[in-house]
DNA sequence: TAGTGGTCTAGACCACAAA
DNA sequence: TTGTGGTCTAGACCACTAG
Protein backbone atom coordinates (compact mmCIF):
# COMPACT_ATOMS: atom_id res chain seq x y z
CA UNK A 1 0.00 0.00 0.00
CA UNK A 2 1.49 3.05 -1.07
CA UNK A 3 1.83 6.38 1.24
CA UNK A 4 -1.99 7.97 2.10
CA UNK A 5 -3.84 5.18 0.57
CA UNK A 6 -7.22 4.30 1.95
CA UNK A 7 -7.17 0.87 3.47
CA UNK A 8 -8.53 -2.00 0.87
CA UNK A 9 -11.80 -3.26 3.43
CA UNK A 10 -12.63 1.08 2.75
CA UNK A 11 -12.37 0.80 -0.67
CA UNK A 12 -14.05 -1.78 -1.34
CA UNK A 13 -17.43 -0.58 0.59
CA UNK A 14 -16.83 2.55 -1.11
CA UNK A 15 -17.26 0.57 -4.24
CA UNK A 16 -20.20 -0.94 -3.28
CA UNK A 17 -21.83 2.38 -2.04
CA UNK A 18 -21.28 4.33 -5.13
CA UNK A 19 -22.94 1.28 -7.26
CA UNK A 20 -25.84 1.24 -4.92
CA UNK A 21 -26.07 5.45 -5.19
CA UNK A 22 -26.00 5.26 -9.13
CA UNK A 23 -28.46 2.80 -9.50
CA UNK A 24 -26.20 0.08 -10.69
CA UNK A 25 -26.86 -2.14 -7.87
CA UNK A 26 -30.45 -1.89 -7.19
CA UNK A 27 -32.47 -3.28 -3.43
CA UNK A 28 -32.50 -6.59 -3.61
CA UNK A 29 -29.74 -6.97 -6.04
CA UNK A 30 -27.20 -9.67 -5.15
CA UNK A 31 -23.56 -8.18 -4.41
CA UNK A 32 -20.61 -10.46 -5.50
CA UNK A 33 -20.23 -13.11 -2.92
CA UNK A 34 -16.98 -12.70 -0.55
CA UNK A 35 -14.93 -15.45 -2.90
CA UNK A 36 -16.08 -13.21 -6.35
CA UNK A 37 -14.08 -10.16 -4.54
CA UNK A 38 -11.26 -12.06 -3.77
CA UNK A 39 -11.11 -13.02 -7.03
CA UNK A 40 -11.50 -10.02 -8.76
CA UNK A 41 -10.32 -7.69 -6.60
CA UNK A 42 -6.97 -9.47 -4.88
CA UNK A 43 -8.01 -8.96 -1.44
CA UNK A 44 -7.69 -11.67 1.18
CA UNK A 45 -10.83 -13.10 2.24
CA UNK A 46 -11.20 -11.46 5.42
CA UNK A 47 -10.91 -8.43 4.10
CA UNK A 48 -13.91 -8.27 1.49
CA UNK A 49 -15.30 -9.95 4.83
CA UNK A 50 -14.87 -6.77 6.74
CA UNK A 51 -16.66 -4.57 4.01
CA UNK A 52 -19.28 -6.69 3.21
CA UNK A 53 -19.80 -6.82 7.08
CA UNK A 54 -19.68 -3.08 7.87
CA UNK A 55 -22.25 -2.29 4.86
CA UNK A 56 -24.03 -4.86 6.89
CA UNK A 57 -23.91 -2.64 10.16
CA UNK A 58 -24.74 0.62 8.20
CA UNK A 59 -27.62 -0.59 6.80
CA UNK A 60 -26.96 -0.54 2.91
CA UNK A 61 -26.25 -4.64 2.43
CA UNK A 62 -28.40 -7.38 3.98
CA UNK A 63 -26.54 -10.94 4.45
CA UNK A 64 -27.64 -14.72 4.59
CA UNK A 65 -25.54 -17.55 5.81
CA UNK A 66 -25.54 -20.13 2.68
CA UNK A 67 -27.51 -17.71 0.35
CA UNK A 68 -25.81 -14.45 -0.11
CA UNK A 69 -25.30 -10.90 -0.26
CA UNK A 70 -28.04 -8.36 -0.89
CA UNK A 71 -28.75 -5.25 -1.46
CA UNK A 72 -30.81 -3.30 1.22
CA UNK A 73 -34.08 -2.41 1.12
CA UNK A 74 -33.82 1.26 1.33
CA UNK A 75 -35.98 1.85 4.34
CA UNK A 76 -38.02 5.09 3.31
CA UNK A 77 -36.45 7.95 4.34
CA UNK A 78 -36.11 8.22 8.06
CA UNK A 79 -34.75 11.21 9.85
CA UNK A 80 -32.97 11.33 13.33
CA UNK A 81 -33.64 13.98 16.18
CA UNK A 82 -30.89 13.78 19.36
CA UNK A 83 -32.15 15.38 22.62
CA UNK A 84 -28.96 16.36 24.51
CA UNK A 85 -28.69 17.62 27.89
CA UNK A 86 -29.60 21.02 27.89
CA UNK A 87 -26.80 21.89 29.96
CA UNK A 88 -24.42 20.96 27.35
CA UNK A 89 -26.22 22.18 24.94
CA UNK A 90 -26.54 25.40 26.23
CA UNK A 91 -22.48 25.14 26.54
CA UNK A 92 -22.08 23.89 22.75
CA UNK A 93 -23.47 27.17 21.63
CA UNK A 94 -20.40 28.53 23.98
CA UNK A 95 -24.02 30.03 26.37
CA UNK A 96 -24.31 30.66 29.66
CA UNK A 97 -26.46 27.74 31.37
CA UNK A 98 -27.47 28.60 34.81
CA UNK A 99 -30.54 27.12 36.82
CA UNK A 100 -33.11 27.61 39.69
CA UNK A 101 -33.87 24.85 41.54
CA UNK A 102 -37.59 25.89 43.09
CA UNK A 103 -38.76 22.56 44.47
CA UNK A 104 -35.96 19.74 45.77
CA UNK A 105 -37.69 17.71 48.31
CA UNK A 106 -38.84 14.07 49.18
CA UNK A 107 -42.41 12.92 48.65
CA UNK A 108 -44.98 9.47 48.08
CA UNK A 109 -45.67 9.08 44.60
CA UNK A 110 -48.55 9.80 43.58
CA UNK A 111 -50.73 8.01 41.31
CA UNK A 112 -49.61 9.13 37.94
CA UNK A 113 -45.79 9.51 38.89
CA UNK A 114 -46.07 5.90 40.16
CA UNK A 115 -47.78 4.54 36.95
CA UNK A 116 -45.11 5.98 35.21
CA UNK A 117 -42.25 5.05 37.10
CA UNK A 118 -44.20 1.32 37.63
CA UNK A 119 -43.67 1.11 41.01
CA UNK A 120 -46.03 1.22 44.20
CA UNK A 121 -48.14 4.50 45.15
CA UNK A 122 -46.43 6.10 48.13
CA UNK A 123 -42.83 4.69 46.86
CA UNK A 124 -40.44 7.09 48.35
CA UNK A 125 -39.29 9.80 45.33
CA UNK A 126 -37.71 12.87 45.20
CA UNK A 127 -39.20 15.93 43.57
CA UNK A 128 -37.22 18.20 41.18
CA UNK A 129 -38.36 21.51 39.77
CA UNK A 130 -35.49 22.85 37.91
CA UNK A 131 -35.74 26.20 35.70
CA UNK A 132 -32.97 26.47 32.85
CA UNK A 133 -31.61 29.65 31.80
CA UNK A 134 -29.31 30.57 28.53
CA UNK A 135 -28.21 33.77 29.23
CA UNK A 136 -30.96 34.31 31.43
CA UNK A 137 -33.76 33.24 29.60
CA UNK A 138 -35.50 30.52 30.58
CA UNK A 139 -35.46 27.68 28.23
CA UNK A 140 -36.61 24.88 29.85
CA UNK A 141 -39.06 24.04 32.94
CA UNK A 142 -37.80 20.76 34.31
CA UNK A 143 -40.20 18.79 36.26
CA UNK A 144 -38.71 15.31 37.60
CA UNK A 145 -39.12 12.68 39.51
CA UNK A 146 -36.50 9.92 40.82
CA UNK A 147 -37.08 6.85 42.26
CA UNK A 148 -35.32 7.39 45.32
CA UNK A 149 -34.04 3.41 46.04
CA UNK A 150 -31.65 4.42 42.77
CA UNK A 151 -30.20 7.69 43.85
CA UNK A 152 -30.77 7.62 47.47
CA UNK A 153 -27.89 11.09 47.79
CA UNK A 154 -30.01 12.96 45.18
CA UNK A 155 -31.32 15.55 47.72
CA UNK A 156 -27.70 16.27 48.63
CA UNK A 157 -26.70 17.51 44.88
CA UNK A 158 -26.02 21.04 43.85
CA UNK A 159 -28.35 21.04 40.59
CA UNK A 160 -27.05 24.49 39.06
CA UNK A 161 -23.58 22.67 39.19
CA UNK A 162 -24.72 19.80 37.43
CA UNK A 163 -27.84 18.93 35.72
CA UNK A 164 -30.44 15.74 36.90
CA UNK A 165 -29.46 13.98 34.01
CA UNK A 166 -25.93 14.10 33.59
CA UNK A 167 -26.43 13.26 37.48
CA UNK A 168 -27.91 10.57 37.03
CA UNK A 169 -25.42 9.35 33.95
CA UNK A 170 -22.80 9.54 36.22
CA UNK A 171 -24.65 7.13 38.53
CA UNK A 172 -24.92 4.61 36.21
CA UNK A 173 -23.64 4.90 32.84
CA UNK A 174 -25.75 3.10 30.82
CA UNK A 175 -29.13 4.12 30.38
CA UNK A 176 -31.97 3.49 27.94
CA UNK A 177 -34.73 5.94 27.37
CA UNK A 178 -38.24 6.32 26.18
CA UNK A 179 -39.83 9.87 25.61
CA UNK A 180 -42.19 11.30 23.82
CA UNK A 181 -42.13 14.76 21.99
CA UNK A 182 -45.74 16.76 21.97
CA UNK A 183 -46.86 20.29 21.37
CA UNK A 184 -48.78 21.28 24.29
CA UNK A 185 -50.17 24.59 25.81
CA UNK A 186 -48.62 25.14 29.32
CA UNK A 187 -50.59 25.55 32.46
CA UNK A 188 -50.15 28.96 33.98
CA UNK A 189 -47.33 27.63 36.47
CA UNK A 190 -45.42 26.58 33.80
CA UNK A 191 -46.08 29.79 31.39
CA UNK A 192 -45.16 32.00 34.53
CA UNK A 193 -41.69 30.39 35.33
CA UNK A 194 -40.94 30.05 31.40
CA UNK A 195 -41.91 33.59 30.83
CA UNK A 196 -44.23 33.14 28.32
CA UNK A 197 -47.04 34.95 25.99
CA UNK A 198 -50.46 34.26 26.50
CA UNK A 199 -51.19 31.59 23.91
CA UNK A 200 -47.95 30.90 22.96
CA UNK A 201 -47.14 26.71 23.08
CA UNK A 202 -44.87 24.89 24.28
CA UNK A 203 -42.47 22.22 22.71
CA UNK A 204 -42.86 19.07 25.84
CA UNK A 205 -40.52 15.99 25.90
CA UNK A 206 -41.65 13.32 28.60
CA UNK A 207 -38.77 11.43 29.27
CA UNK A 208 -39.09 7.95 31.41
CA UNK A 209 -35.00 7.28 32.32
CA UNK A 210 -34.53 3.36 32.60
CA UNK A 211 -31.01 1.97 34.35
CA UNK A 212 -30.33 -1.60 35.33
CA UNK A 213 -33.23 -2.71 33.74
CA UNK A 214 -36.01 -0.66 35.37
CA UNK A 215 -37.42 3.01 35.29
CA UNK A 216 -35.28 5.12 37.71
CA UNK A 217 -36.47 8.80 36.64
CA UNK A 218 -39.52 10.64 35.01
CA UNK A 219 -38.99 14.26 33.71
CA UNK A 220 -41.10 16.61 31.61
CA UNK A 221 -39.23 19.29 30.17
CA UNK A 222 -41.19 21.85 28.98
CA UNK A 223 -39.38 24.62 26.05
CA UNK A 224 -40.81 27.93 25.23
CA UNK A 225 -42.47 27.73 21.41
CA UNK A 226 -41.04 31.03 20.48
CA UNK A 227 -37.46 30.45 21.95
CA UNK A 228 -36.80 26.58 21.10
CA UNK A 229 -36.45 24.05 18.80
CA UNK A 230 -35.22 20.68 18.13
CA UNK A 231 -33.06 19.90 15.26
CA UNK A 232 -30.85 17.03 13.66
CA UNK A 233 -29.27 16.02 10.91
CA UNK A 234 -29.14 12.85 9.40
CA UNK A 235 -27.04 10.74 6.72
CA UNK A 236 -27.60 7.34 5.90
CA UNK A 237 -24.48 6.45 8.23
CA UNK A 238 -22.26 6.47 5.16
CA UNK A 239 -17.89 6.22 5.27
CA UNK A 240 -17.35 7.87 7.98
CA UNK A 241 -19.85 8.45 10.59
CA UNK A 242 -21.57 11.60 9.52
CA UNK A 243 -23.99 12.03 11.97
CA UNK A 244 -24.42 15.48 13.50
CA UNK A 245 -27.05 16.62 15.82
CA UNK A 246 -27.53 19.73 17.91
CA UNK A 247 -30.53 21.85 19.26
CA UNK A 248 -31.11 25.53 18.03
CA UNK A 249 -32.60 28.41 19.89
CA UNK A 250 -33.95 30.76 17.26
CA UNK A 251 -32.40 33.98 18.08
CA UNK B 1 -16.88 -24.01 19.98
CA UNK B 2 -18.97 -26.45 21.60
CA UNK B 3 -22.69 -25.66 20.42
CA UNK B 4 -24.84 -22.89 20.27
CA UNK B 5 -21.88 -20.92 22.26
CA UNK B 6 -21.70 -17.10 21.18
CA UNK B 7 -18.88 -15.89 18.72
CA UNK B 8 -15.62 -14.96 21.13
CA UNK B 9 -15.75 -11.21 19.87
CA UNK B 10 -18.94 -11.10 21.37
CA UNK B 11 -17.95 -12.32 24.00
CA UNK B 12 -15.31 -10.11 24.87
CA UNK B 13 -17.41 -7.59 24.38
CA UNK B 14 -20.12 -8.43 26.51
CA UNK B 15 -16.98 -8.77 29.86
CA UNK B 16 -16.12 -5.68 28.85
CA UNK B 17 -19.16 -3.56 28.90
CA UNK B 18 -20.27 -5.36 31.78
CA UNK B 19 -17.27 -3.80 33.43
CA UNK B 20 -18.03 -0.18 32.44
CA UNK B 21 -21.68 -1.14 33.33
CA UNK B 22 -20.76 -2.13 36.80
CA UNK B 23 -18.13 0.67 37.64
CA UNK B 24 -14.80 -1.74 37.31
CA UNK B 25 -14.03 0.08 33.99
CA UNK B 26 -14.98 4.06 34.57
CA UNK B 27 -14.89 6.26 31.76
CA UNK B 28 -10.67 7.04 30.75
CA UNK B 29 -9.76 4.16 32.42
CA UNK B 30 -7.49 1.90 30.12
CA UNK B 31 -8.78 -0.95 29.15
CA UNK B 32 -6.53 -4.34 28.02
CA UNK B 33 -4.75 -3.91 25.08
CA UNK B 34 -5.31 -6.56 22.30
CA UNK B 35 -2.19 -8.24 23.31
CA UNK B 36 -2.95 -8.34 26.95
CA UNK B 37 -6.56 -9.90 25.72
CA UNK B 38 -4.80 -12.93 23.59
CA UNK B 39 -2.64 -13.36 26.97
CA UNK B 40 -5.76 -13.50 28.97
CA UNK B 41 -7.86 -14.99 27.04
CA UNK B 42 -6.12 -17.05 24.42
CA UNK B 43 -7.84 -15.63 21.69
CA UNK B 44 -6.49 -14.56 18.79
CA UNK B 45 -5.23 -11.10 17.83
CA UNK B 46 -7.38 -10.52 15.43
CA UNK B 47 -10.41 -11.53 17.16
CA UNK B 48 -9.85 -9.28 20.27
CA UNK B 49 -8.88 -6.41 17.47
CA UNK B 50 -12.42 -7.06 16.47
CA UNK B 51 -14.15 -6.78 19.64
CA UNK B 52 -12.44 -3.54 20.55
CA UNK B 53 -12.79 -2.19 17.16
CA UNK B 54 -16.69 -2.75 17.52
CA UNK B 55 -16.77 -1.25 20.89
CA UNK B 56 -15.56 2.20 19.01
CA UNK B 57 -17.89 2.09 16.78
CA UNK B 58 -20.84 1.49 19.61
CA UNK B 59 -18.70 4.61 21.45
CA UNK B 60 -17.93 2.41 24.58
CA UNK B 61 -14.57 3.08 24.02
CA UNK B 62 -11.64 5.24 22.33
CA UNK B 63 -8.48 4.18 20.55
CA UNK B 64 -5.31 5.95 19.86
CA UNK B 65 -3.14 3.88 17.97
CA UNK B 66 0.43 3.62 19.81
CA UNK B 67 -1.49 4.64 23.11
CA UNK B 68 -3.82 2.47 23.89
CA UNK B 69 -8.03 1.78 24.72
CA UNK B 70 -9.56 3.72 26.97
CA UNK B 71 -13.39 3.83 28.20
CA UNK B 72 -15.40 6.26 26.57
CA UNK B 73 -16.31 9.84 28.21
CA UNK B 74 -20.27 8.74 28.77
CA UNK B 75 -21.62 11.21 26.88
CA UNK B 76 -24.34 12.96 29.30
CA UNK B 77 -27.07 10.70 27.91
CA UNK B 78 -28.34 11.69 24.11
CA UNK B 79 -31.92 10.55 23.27
CA UNK B 80 -32.70 9.68 20.05
CA UNK B 81 -36.16 10.63 18.08
CA UNK B 82 -36.51 8.79 14.77
CA UNK B 83 -39.59 10.43 12.43
CA UNK B 84 -40.52 8.01 9.33
CA UNK B 85 -42.51 8.82 6.65
CA UNK B 86 -46.04 8.99 7.91
CA UNK B 87 -47.89 6.48 5.55
CA UNK B 88 -45.53 3.69 6.87
CA UNK B 89 -46.32 4.47 10.23
CA UNK B 90 -50.04 4.54 10.22
CA UNK B 91 -49.69 1.19 8.42
CA UNK B 92 -47.31 0.41 10.88
CA UNK B 93 -50.15 0.71 13.86
CA UNK B 94 -52.22 -1.06 11.43
CA UNK B 95 -54.34 1.72 10.74
CA UNK B 96 -55.49 3.09 7.06
CA UNK B 97 -53.59 5.85 5.34
CA UNK B 98 -55.04 8.39 3.28
CA UNK B 99 -54.57 11.85 1.81
CA UNK B 100 -55.96 14.73 -0.17
CA UNK B 101 -53.77 16.55 -2.34
CA UNK B 102 -55.07 19.72 -2.55
CA UNK B 103 -52.27 21.74 -4.36
CA UNK B 104 -49.68 19.84 -7.14
CA UNK B 105 -48.16 22.66 -9.45
CA UNK B 106 -45.77 24.08 -10.91
CA UNK B 107 -44.38 27.37 -9.69
CA UNK B 108 -41.78 29.23 -9.50
CA UNK B 109 -39.46 29.98 -6.44
CA UNK B 110 -40.41 32.80 -3.97
CA UNK B 111 -37.63 34.10 -2.20
CA UNK B 112 -38.26 32.33 1.14
CA UNK B 113 -38.33 28.58 -0.70
CA UNK B 114 -35.39 29.58 -2.97
CA UNK B 115 -33.29 30.73 0.44
CA UNK B 116 -34.44 27.41 1.91
CA UNK B 117 -33.18 25.45 -1.49
CA UNK B 118 -30.13 27.46 -1.62
CA UNK B 119 -31.45 28.19 -5.86
CA UNK B 120 -31.71 31.15 -7.60
CA UNK B 121 -35.61 33.06 -6.81
CA UNK B 122 -37.85 32.13 -9.85
CA UNK B 123 -35.86 28.45 -10.36
CA UNK B 124 -38.30 26.24 -11.37
CA UNK B 125 -40.33 24.02 -8.57
CA UNK B 126 -43.00 21.30 -7.75
CA UNK B 127 -45.71 22.75 -4.92
CA UNK B 128 -47.13 20.15 -3.08
CA UNK B 129 -49.66 20.73 -0.87
CA UNK B 130 -51.39 17.42 1.04
CA UNK B 131 -53.13 16.39 4.30
CA UNK B 132 -52.48 13.12 5.43
CA UNK B 133 -55.37 11.02 7.51
CA UNK B 134 -55.34 8.02 9.74
CA UNK B 135 -58.55 6.19 10.13
CA UNK B 136 -59.74 9.52 8.01
CA UNK B 137 -58.72 12.29 10.67
CA UNK B 138 -56.21 14.59 9.72
CA UNK B 139 -52.44 13.92 11.05
CA UNK B 140 -50.12 15.90 9.07
CA UNK B 141 -50.84 18.80 6.48
CA UNK B 142 -47.53 18.09 4.57
CA UNK B 143 -46.49 21.86 2.62
CA UNK B 144 -43.78 20.60 0.39
CA UNK B 145 -41.32 22.12 -1.96
CA UNK B 146 -39.99 19.88 -4.86
CA UNK B 147 -36.62 21.02 -7.08
CA UNK B 148 -37.93 20.31 -10.91
CA UNK B 149 -34.54 19.79 -11.64
CA UNK B 150 -34.58 16.97 -9.52
CA UNK B 151 -36.85 15.20 -10.12
CA UNK B 152 -38.69 16.23 -13.62
CA UNK B 153 -41.75 13.53 -13.17
CA UNK B 154 -42.86 14.73 -10.15
CA UNK B 155 -46.17 16.47 -11.00
CA UNK B 156 -47.55 12.82 -12.89
CA UNK B 157 -46.78 11.20 -9.27
CA UNK B 158 -50.09 10.08 -7.72
CA UNK B 159 -49.69 11.25 -4.44
CA UNK B 160 -53.09 9.16 -2.17
CA UNK B 161 -50.86 6.43 -3.75
CA UNK B 162 -46.91 7.12 -2.58
CA UNK B 163 -46.23 10.01 -0.74
CA UNK B 164 -43.69 12.56 -1.27
CA UNK B 165 -40.99 11.29 0.80
CA UNK B 166 -41.42 7.58 -0.28
CA UNK B 167 -41.37 9.09 -3.88
CA UNK B 168 -38.25 11.04 -3.66
CA UNK B 169 -36.56 7.86 -1.41
CA UNK B 170 -37.07 5.53 -4.57
CA UNK B 171 -35.72 8.37 -6.89
CA UNK B 172 -32.74 9.00 -5.13
CA UNK B 173 -31.60 6.14 -2.45
CA UNK B 174 -29.29 7.75 -0.56
CA UNK B 175 -30.40 10.83 0.43
CA UNK B 176 -29.79 12.96 3.78
CA UNK B 177 -31.94 15.70 6.08
CA UNK B 178 -32.05 18.69 8.32
CA UNK B 179 -34.76 19.41 10.41
CA UNK B 180 -36.26 21.31 12.88
CA UNK B 181 -39.27 20.45 14.97
CA UNK B 182 -40.99 23.31 17.16
CA UNK B 183 -44.29 24.04 18.93
CA UNK B 184 -45.99 26.49 16.93
CA UNK B 185 -49.72 27.99 16.78
CA UNK B 186 -50.88 27.07 13.25
CA UNK B 187 -52.07 29.60 10.85
CA UNK B 188 -56.05 29.88 9.65
CA UNK B 189 -55.76 26.64 6.62
CA UNK B 190 -53.93 24.78 8.51
CA UNK B 191 -56.02 24.60 11.48
CA UNK B 192 -58.78 24.48 9.11
CA UNK B 193 -57.13 21.51 7.30
CA UNK B 194 -56.84 19.57 10.33
CA UNK B 195 -59.79 20.53 12.03
CA UNK B 196 -58.56 21.73 15.32
CA UNK B 197 -59.42 23.48 17.98
CA UNK B 198 -58.83 27.28 18.53
CA UNK B 199 -55.91 27.49 21.02
CA UNK B 200 -54.47 24.29 19.96
CA UNK B 201 -50.61 24.21 18.49
CA UNK B 202 -49.30 22.16 16.08
CA UNK B 203 -45.81 20.17 15.94
CA UNK B 204 -44.07 21.24 12.88
CA UNK B 205 -41.67 19.52 11.73
CA UNK B 206 -39.62 21.73 9.13
CA UNK B 207 -37.29 19.44 6.83
CA UNK B 208 -34.80 19.81 4.10
CA UNK B 209 -33.61 16.85 2.26
CA UNK B 210 -30.27 16.48 0.48
CA UNK B 211 -29.40 14.28 -2.37
CA UNK B 212 -26.43 13.93 -4.44
CA UNK B 213 -24.99 16.71 -2.57
CA UNK B 214 -27.44 19.43 -2.53
CA UNK B 215 -30.67 20.41 -0.89
CA UNK B 216 -33.59 18.93 -3.06
CA UNK B 217 -37.02 19.11 -1.17
CA UNK B 218 -37.87 21.60 1.56
CA UNK B 219 -40.90 20.38 3.50
CA UNK B 220 -42.81 21.92 6.52
CA UNK B 221 -44.99 18.93 8.29
CA UNK B 222 -47.57 20.38 10.64
CA UNK B 223 -49.33 18.06 13.63
CA UNK B 224 -52.29 18.68 15.34
CA UNK B 225 -50.74 18.99 19.21
CA UNK B 226 -54.14 16.83 20.55
CA UNK B 227 -53.46 13.79 18.46
CA UNK B 228 -49.78 13.70 17.42
CA UNK B 229 -46.60 12.86 19.60
CA UNK B 230 -43.10 11.61 18.44
CA UNK B 231 -41.59 8.85 20.48
CA UNK B 232 -38.79 7.11 20.86
CA UNK B 233 -37.08 4.47 22.54
CA UNK B 234 -32.80 5.20 23.38
CA UNK B 235 -30.68 2.32 24.48
CA UNK B 236 -26.90 2.85 24.23
CA UNK B 237 -26.34 0.68 20.84
CA UNK B 238 -25.66 -2.22 23.24
CA UNK B 239 -24.65 -5.72 21.97
CA UNK B 240 -27.57 -6.11 19.56
CA UNK B 241 -28.86 -2.82 17.27
CA UNK B 242 -31.23 -2.20 20.07
CA UNK B 243 -32.64 0.74 18.89
CA UNK B 244 -36.50 0.93 18.36
CA UNK B 245 -38.56 3.99 17.77
CA UNK B 246 -42.28 4.59 16.93
CA UNK B 247 -44.51 7.30 16.53
CA UNK B 248 -47.43 7.30 18.16
CA UNK B 249 -51.20 8.76 18.21
CA UNK B 250 -52.58 9.68 21.14
CA UNK B 251 -55.81 8.01 21.62
C1' DT C 1 13.27 0.53 21.94
C1' DA C 2 9.09 -1.61 23.29
C1' DG C 3 4.31 -1.33 23.07
C1' DT C 4 0.18 0.20 20.80
C1' DG C 5 -3.44 0.08 17.39
C1' DG C 6 -4.48 -0.52 12.04
C1' DT C 7 -4.32 -3.47 8.54
C1' DC C 8 -3.71 -7.59 5.76
C1' DT C 9 -2.99 -12.42 4.45
C1' DA C 10 -3.66 -17.43 3.57
C1' DG C 11 -5.17 -20.65 5.31
C1' DA C 12 -8.97 -23.24 8.23
C1' DC C 13 -13.53 -25.28 10.21
C1' DC C 14 -18.33 -24.73 10.65
C1' DA C 15 -23.56 -24.38 9.75
C1' DC C 16 -26.50 -23.57 6.43
C1' DA C 17 -29.04 -23.34 1.87
C1' DA C 18 -29.84 -24.47 -2.80
C1' DA C 19 -29.50 -27.42 -6.62
C1' DT D 1 -22.33 -31.38 -3.61
C1' DT D 2 -21.13 -26.67 -4.07
C1' DG D 3 -21.21 -22.17 -2.58
C1' DT D 4 -22.44 -19.00 0.98
C1' DG D 5 -21.56 -16.32 5.09
C1' DG D 6 -19.56 -16.60 10.19
C1' DT D 7 -15.74 -17.22 12.66
C1' DC D 8 -10.98 -17.96 14.05
C1' DT D 9 -5.97 -18.38 13.88
C1' DA D 10 -0.95 -17.29 13.63
C1' DG D 11 1.58 -14.97 11.63
C1' DA D 12 3.07 -10.31 9.33
C1' DC D 13 4.20 -5.17 8.22
C1' DC D 14 3.26 -0.54 9.26
C1' DA D 15 2.91 4.15 11.68
C1' DC D 16 2.72 5.94 15.75
C1' DT D 17 3.81 7.07 20.86
C1' DA D 18 6.37 6.97 24.93
C1' DG D 19 10.14 6.25 27.89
Amino acid sequence: MSVQEKPRYQQLKELIIAQISNGELRPRDRVPSENELVGSTGVSRMTANRALRELTDEGYVERVAGVGTFVADLKSASHVLEVRNIADEIAHRGHTHSSVVLVRKAVRAAATVAKALRVEEGEKVFHLLIVHKENGAPIQHENRYVLAAFAPHCLEQDFTAITPSAYLSAISPLQEAEQVVQAVMPDPGVRKSLQMQENEPCLLVQRLTWAEGRPVSFARLYHPGERFELAGRYAPTGMRQNKRYSMKVSQ
